[in-house]
DNA sequence: GGCAACAGTGTTAACGCTCACATGGCAGAT
DNA sequence: ATCTGCCATGTGAGCGTTAACACTGTTGCC
């Protein structure tokens, strides 16, 4: 490169080589109004001689902006908030913001505090958190971790803004299908217990049940795996053979269905002659499995989208000194249930 | 706070209260041995106090170095680079270094561009690329992009470092597994033709059929969705009621597998019984399909783990001035077949 | 006793940029 | 001719940190 010692090129070089002085070469980069038009080409020309990019850190030194967002996420390979990570990044980029992303492998109070610790170190300038247990997003209301923060997810009562897919809505549909087709009650296969989603699609399925004066059998626990699904399917095969009527099953997620599927075939039951099931999610497989899977949509896209809005319209009223929106901003996405094979009337 | 005019605290406050100079605030930060126990403590009890956390902006312009670790990838929703992220992630952070994300919506040029633009903005010290596309990674290898670059599944000869998992002995593996079962042939679903996954476990299975002396059907070409996958399985489904002898397919991802297993299954056709079904990635809902799923397993950990190593070294030796390790740096992870219950002998 | 070595601390100068203000020129109004 | 105002540009300070060096006082050794 052209500057002198070989050094990385800094503003006053091109200043230099444009002749003119390193103010209007940051007026030009800035895209100030005020410069002659011939004044801008001979900076650009000499911009692009050099290689010269501009220097961010001296940047954010001085503006006292990162321009950097981070995100705190718990287990960015599973289906939801891969997605959701992916529909936040988008929108950032579009926003001009970069992301820096924190993966918890646990949710110890303990990593908690390392990873808002992290982004407070990375000085971001506000956080999205996809917080979907309980004691995550408890914690990170209380600490003095990174603000502003909005959380994905997270449940009512933190006093955090939050963006979330109506779980709770989406189970209710669920459950009303399987009622509606006929089925005296539906059983229920939950996901891991601390997870906030879980809990919101256990209260909608109970409420459809109660709503419909149907009874509401002792629901199962799980851990969203598909090895967790395959075994709480046996239980639940078990507890047919034991005389229980068993017709239909909502379960919490995909995956476990998967799991659930598989129990039920290996037991002889056909689905949906004999057992429905029900799952939630819509990963792409769904629609492919045999029979194909009844599942609930989430549009994790949108649920990105909008906390990307919260968050920046946080980082805006933060930045011009107004009050911050009163605690309960909270923003629901409707999910949808897409009816497919593995649901139908109950045997008779 | 405390410091006058309610700013963030500075290091200057954290000095004056404790009655020191900041460079001994600086000192104690950066847990320099030469100071007194008793002057540790009390800089610490006021960096306590004021709640003071250290400017990494100003840091990273003194020193030089930012800190901060770009990964470009491409599709972060799908199974594979999602697992390779997480892995990047973890290692970064245990390696004490943020990571920035940027996921590639398309593969023009312009895009890749943008995106190479986007991290040398931000001053990255290096980057991953989770490339898994010739054209990508060529124009990676080609651009003024961030440097040092390590491509993950980037193929041979871009002169980049390369992290990749040996797809084409994995697929190798798969192939042979039916052969030695009895299959005179077997099918192919190739993935998305421009990925290089695709390509090379098209390779692999091509090798393996020549090596064998069998006959070489006509590969199809899906694009790694379930209902590519679906799509093709009819066409073969098809191709065999039209007499042709379809025992044994390879599918170049389990998701497609996936879709195969169902348009079979519409068929009437019976897995393993008619025709064995073999995957690759190892999805965790593999084990559980109905029948379960013999595929091969990928070590994506492994994979994020050696990227960021290769990576770390590149710096390593640019900061020492050093010679870059010469052009062709490769890490191969090996692949292992996971036989399951898709896979069988022929019928008779 | 004198001198080197070192621990413990302070002083000053960068790092590369933007902001606030200063300057000079030229148009139009007075 | 003088003033006002705006355009185009330059000058200087400062953002918060670390690095280099300078400065004390104590210790150890000949």
């Amino acid at each position: 490169m052209n500057p002198p010692g070989g050094r990385t090129p800094v503003m006053a070089d091109v200043a230099r080589l444009a002749g003119v002085s390193h103010q209007t070469v940051s007026r030009v980069i800035n895209g100030h109004p005020n410069v002659r038009e011939e004044t801008v080409l001979r900076v650009r020309r000499a911009i692009e001689e050099l290689g010269y990019h501009r220097n961010s850190t001296a940047r954010a030194l001085v503006t006292r902006r990162t321009n950097v967002l981070g995100v705190i996420a718990f287990d960015t390979t599973l289906f939801g908030p891969a997605q959701t990570l992916s529909g936040i990044e988008r929108a950032a980029r579009e926003a001009g913001y970069f992301v820096s992303i924190v993966s918890l492998d646990d949710v110890s109070p303990d990593g908690i505090v390392a990873a808002a610790e992290y982004l407070i170190q990375q000085s971001v300038e506000g956080c999205v958190a996809i917080a979907p247990q309980r004691s995550l997003v408890e914690a990170l209301a209380d600490l003095p971790g990174p603000r502003p923060l909005v959380a994905v997810e997270g449940g009512e009562g933190s006093g955090l803004p939050v963006v979330c897919v109506d779980q709770t809505q989406g189970a209710r549909e669920a459950v009303r299908h399987l009622l509606d087709l006929g089925h005296t009650t539906v059983h229920h296969v939950e996901g891991d217990p601390l997870w906030l989603e879980s809990e919101a699609r256990a209260v909608g399925w109970r409420g459809a049940l109660e709503q419909a004066g149907a009874p509401v059998p002792e629901p199962l626990q799980g851990d969203w795996s598909p090895r967790s699904g395959y075994d709480l399917g046996r239980r639940l095969v078990a507890r047919r053979a034991a005389g229980e009527r068993v017709t239909a099953i909502f379960v919490s997620n995909d995956q476990m269905a998967i799991g659930v599927l598989r129990a039920l075939h290996e037991a002889g039951l056909n689905v949906p002659g004999d057992v429905s099931v029900v799952g939630f999610d819509d990963v792409p497989e769904a629609e492919f499995l045999t029979p194909s899977l009844t599942t609930v949509f989430q549009d994790f896209a949108q649920v990105g989208k909008e906390s990307l809005a919260l968050l920046l319209g946080q980082i805006g009223t933060g930045r011009e000194g107004a009050a911050p929106p009163a605690g309960g901003v909270r923003r629901v996405v409707p999910a949808r249930l897409r009816v497919r094979g593995s649901s139908g009337p109950p045997p008779p």
